[in-house]
DNA sequence: TTGATATCTGAACACACATTCATATATAAG
DNA sequence: CTTATATATGAATGTGTGTTCAGATATCAA
């Protein structure tokens, strides 16, 4: 337990915190999962990606399934596109979206990989 | 493809509409999910847990590790605490906390249930 | 008791961000 | 060309939230 250590510059155990740390990932990997947590924390995104993981939509269509104006719908298209989680081929005037496959696999890869391994395997007694 | 039918009222295919919405789950769930997520949106919520996940630590030790302030940790850790993700002991002045396991175990399941799964079972050619 | 330490908490500030509104672009139809 | 439709986009607004600061609470030591 070592808390008989006196906390001097916000360290009770540098030994602890030194393991801790060594086996913690980068944080810049850390930022990486979290930003991709980010854009999923958005419920109207969430959806969007929940509905165009079951099929191609366009743009009014999907506005119409997540109970967003088009330019809100629009506005969070844009920013999922930029995250390539999504893609959209022009068609006329309709504009049809749908998941990026690979990239949005490979991102919940490194979530699983990043996070859920990382606590399923470190069940060690505290 | 239907890229005939006129938009009326936000609405080109009704047919498609329809379909995805009778596979979407519903609205509560997915705000749950993104619930979740909004949690560990933020580098150091993830880092917190990250941390927690390989060993029980006390705040100042964690607010070292995370590269955060005390007072800045605390306020993280209540909101943990409050969605049940981290639980905490007190031990004298020190308060030891660590990963509420069986919660966390459960809010990843119903996130890979609701979003992983549904992403790879429905690999329909669109 | 007094002083020091670890943690907590409320208020304030600053910044990020989701939505709306107005408008722009582009295509199709008449 | 003109009109209508589908989508995109920039600005503005309002809300939410992470951090800091100051101070409160609690425990331990002298």
């Amino acid at each position: 337990m070592k808390d008989d250590t006196i906390c001097e510059v916000n360290l009770v155990d540098r030994e602890n915190v030194e393991l801790v740390q060594s086996q913690m990932a980068n944080q810049k990997q850390a930022m990486q999962v979290a930003e991709f947590f980010k854009t999923l924390s958005d419920p109207a995104r969430m959806r969007i990606i929940e509905a165009l993981s079951i099929r191609r939509l366009c743009v009014c269509d999907l506005a119409y399934i997540v109970g967003l104006s088009q330019s809100a719908t629009s506005h969070h298209l844009r920013s999922l596109r930029d995250k390539r989680l999504v893609k959209f081929e022009k068609n006329g005037k309709m504009a049809y979206y749908s998941l990026d496959d690979e990239h949005v696999a490979g991102a919940f890869a490194a979530v699983l990989k990043h996070v859920v391994l990382e606590h399923v395997v470190h069940r060690e007694v505290y």
